[in-house]
DNA sequence: TTGTATGCGTTATCAC
DNA sequence: GTGATAACGCATACAA
């Protein structure tokens, strides 16, 4: 037991534990005797503070929450990794929550954490509607960044791509290869949730800009991002008359599933059918064939939302910011 | 600010604070007016326990430490997703660390986890060899339960599947394919690490067992398990003469990079080379061909090793187990 | 530059 | 069944 504490050490040192608090934390105004005979009793008592303590006292925890979806989608695994890393140079651990797509869930999570002072602030990559988020602007009072979202609300920091222009994007490289039936697939116009919405904007403009009339037929939800929703919308086109000559998905993971359903229709990628996705998750690059994709960089968004987090947890009163990062199409064997 | 403490809960309720203790933590002896109108004021005044305060004084924080190489490989976020999901329904929640491959920041993470208290307990998927695990159990006290391998030490309890009969079944099936020249990616044989050498030794039992002489041109060593590993290994035995019929891959992860290698090199799969991995992450059920690969129940690893490792919070001194999770051959596409 | 004393918010030990 | 009070280990206001 780690029962070793502040007091032994300055017990050994002959210091008080004022001087042993200083040396810990590095404080200047101690004499260099004084610092090495505190050091060495440190060493010899293989004393290590006590955060818990150390955390009651100063109210700060170092550690901060992610709370996404699910973290085996790949897109959140890719970013987590890069929060974790970023966060951890940065000198904050990173605890993982996954909402598992439950409104309640994400509610209950947020103002848990909110009021229990064990995190420094949140990262959060909601799937709440507009209205939630403003009910929430009520209930938190923990800095909060959000990723992935534009959505304008107050007090919170947003961190994404500009999903509309990649959504444009993408279909604007798909009509350019030649391809006039462009089928999309992720809208979710039931929820009042901004992404899905502004990359359907992004793909119905860049229609309009080549004069295609849009196929409403051509625009198939997907409740989840998942492969098999994916496979299952991809399916459903392929079955009905008028088959696409191109599928444009708003995340890589439904186009994984949808080129396994091309391939399963006995079609050809991309002579008969091309896809493209967005998120540029690594196993985009190693599939058959590969996946052309638009780039979002990852590391990019960890260390903006990272370090603007930790920006807003020193000064809690900064005006929120919207950070656009950039992203690019990659073009690959799927297109 | 959630200034709002237990005291203030006491005085709306005109009781003691240790009233209010006692209804928080669901305490019996409690009058159901006394209770009922300590609800009210918690409610009232929106109170939440502060789990700083609490953690301090109990000494117990409720919070894991997932110790793993790297997050966003597939089988390690699968296998948190299910860890996160467990430990949260025991009231647990579950703080990643992630060594990236490197031995000197695994001994930091493990030493320095044990002496800040911070944890209750360790999730711990090593990379260490045998001779560091020896070393970590002296310098480690805190509950720790081992991921993946089996290895004998005294304290420490054990979650893994029989890796040497996993390399064996796949091989087996590879035999029963009718393929003898077959290949393995993934062994490291200047690591002194188990899982590696079990799967070798697993291998080479099915081919014996066959009459195949093992050639040692065809098993090929692999310093990590990404895409990209697999991918150059492939590359590599397939440049040579006397290529392969078959490719043995000691990760799914492998397997993907592998079969891009056999497809980038004109061949088929499986007709020319089948291929099989472990590990049954949810990118092989959809990749083109789909893997047949060893599939780990990584729900049941993740539920034995947190209720293993709660119980030993809870049991400090109970003998170690090793606990052999069961997998099963699933056949797809690439073999 | 260093020592003394207090309090962070909770739980637990005693009494009543 | 409930109330006062000490203590968890650390950081800091104040004093020296």
């Amino acid at each position: 037991m780690s029962t070793v504490t502040m007091k032994d050490v300055a017990k050994l040192a002959a210091v008080s534990p004022r001087t042993v608090s200083n040396v810990v934390n590095g404080y200047l105004h101690v004499s260099d005797t004084v610092r090495a005979r505190v050091l060495a009793a440190i060493d010899e008592l293989e004393y290590r503070p006590n955060l818990l303590a150390r955390n009651l006292r100063t109210g700060r925890t170092h550690m901060l929450a992610l709370i996404i979806p699910e973290i085996d989608v790949p897109y959140f695994s890719e970013l987590a990794r890069d929060v974790i890393d970023v966060a951890g140079d940065a000198g904050y651990r990173v605890m993982i929550d996954q909402t598992a797509h439950d409104h309640e869930r994400e509610r209950e999570l947020l103002v848990g954490n909110d009021r229990n002072m064990l995190f420094d602030g949140i990262l959060f990559s909601p799937l709440v509607t507009q209205s939630e988020i403003a009910e929430m602007d009520q209930a938190t009072t923990l800095p909060l960044v959000l990723l992935g979202e534009h959505t304008f609300t107050g007090r919170f920091d947003h961190i994404a791509i500009d999903n509309e222009r990649a959504a444009h994007d993408a279909t604007q490289h798909l009509i350019d290869r030649g391809r006039r039936r462009i089928a999309a697939i992720g809208d979710q116009p039931l929820e009042d949730y901004q992404t899905p919405r502004q990359r359907t904007a992004g793909y119905l403009a860049a229609l309009a800009k080549a004069g295609v009339t849009p196929d409403p037929a051509l625009i198939v939800p997907a409740a989840r991002y998942h492969r098999v929703d994916g496979y299952e919308a991809a399916a459903r086109l392929l079955a009905e008359a008028g088959r696409p000559d191109a599928i444009f998905c708003y995340s890589d993971l439904l186009a994984m599933g949808a080129m396994r359903a091309v391939l399963d229709a006995g079609l050809r990628i991309p002579e008969d059918v091309a896809v493209v996705g967005i998120d540029d998750i690594e196993e985009g690059r190693f599939s058959n064939p590969s996946l052309t994709t638009v780039s979002i960089d990852k590391r990019h968004i960890a260390a903006a939302s990272v370090h603007r987090l930790i920006e807003r947890i020193d000064s809690p009163d900064l005006p929120a910011v919207q950070i656009v990062v950039p992203h690019s199409l990659v073009v690959r064997g799927s297109s």
